[in-house]
DNA sequence: GCGACAG
DNA sequence: ATCTTGTCGC
């Protein structure tokens, strides 16, 4: 699966946050999908021994949550972690990732922020507008905005708001259990954002996407530290 | 000035 | 994120 879009890399903060600006203006927020038979997860994990990024992708069948092709990938690290700059440290590893599926995935949950994000363009709106295809955040902590916390009930939810403007969702995906900030990646609605990520979370708090390519990352690690 | 701050 | 320690539930 290749890009639609490509830019330099090697940027630095200042670069980082003009080029975040510029791109925001491509984020689509509304459903533009069309038949949804597979759902991709995409996560990364440092690697501390060798100083890399280890990136998986897991695709599923939309349907049964069943895998039917993953890839991985490491690669070095060339920005640090700053909070609101976040994709880019963590997205080359993940287009490296992605250009190595057969497949085309209809839609990508990402383990971080859509437009839950100071600028709205987040990871999970980043890749979308990189590859043109519809994403989801789906963070376990929030990083801007304010909400009430939701009801104790699997599928409740309340508005995510910064600056009086909605820009996510706190969902709750397991009754009692700490809810995910769900938001906009790019070309779907925060409703059919929400839908999703509960149908993709039957068992667990986070999503099944989240779960498996997590598991992969970590198989990698756990493995190369013998 | 101080705290907060996706992973 | 990762690592460590402690506590609780299965």
């Amino acid at each position: 699966m290749e890009p639609v879009n490509e830019h330099p890399w090697n940027l630095d903060v200042e670069e980082a946050l003009l080029l975040q600006q510029k791109l925001a203006t491509c984020v689509i927020q509304e459903d533009s999908l069309q038949k949804i038979e597979t759902v991709a997860g995409v996560d990364v994990a440092y690697h501390p021994v060798s100083d890399a990024l280890i990136a998986a992708v897991v695709v599923l069948d939309a349907v049964t949550l069943h895998p039917v092709q993953s890839v991985r990938v490491e690669d070095q690290v060339h920005f640090p972690y700053i909070p609101g700059l976040f994709s880019f440290r963590e997205l080359p590893p993940i287009i490296k990732a992605m250009k190595k599926l057969t497949l085309r995935p209809d839609l990508i949950v990402c383990d971080g922020q859509g437009i839950a994000h100071p600028r709205r363009f987040g990871l999970a709106s980043h890749l979308g507008v990189l590859f043109d295809v519809p994403t989801i955040g789906c963070g376990k902590t929030r990083l801007v905005g304010s909400a009430q916390e939701p009801g104790q009930k699997r599928g409740d939810f309340t508005p995510l708001v910064d600056d009086d403007e909605v820009i996510g969702s706190l969902l709750r995906t397991q009754d009692h259990i700490k809810p995910v900030c769900v938001s906009i990646g790019h070309r779907i609605s925060l409703a059919t954002a929400r839908d999703w990520i509960l149908k993709l979370s039957p068992r667990y708090r986070l999503p099944e996407t989240t779960r498996q390519s997590d598991q992969l990352v970590r198989r990698a690690l756990a493995q190369s530290r013998q």
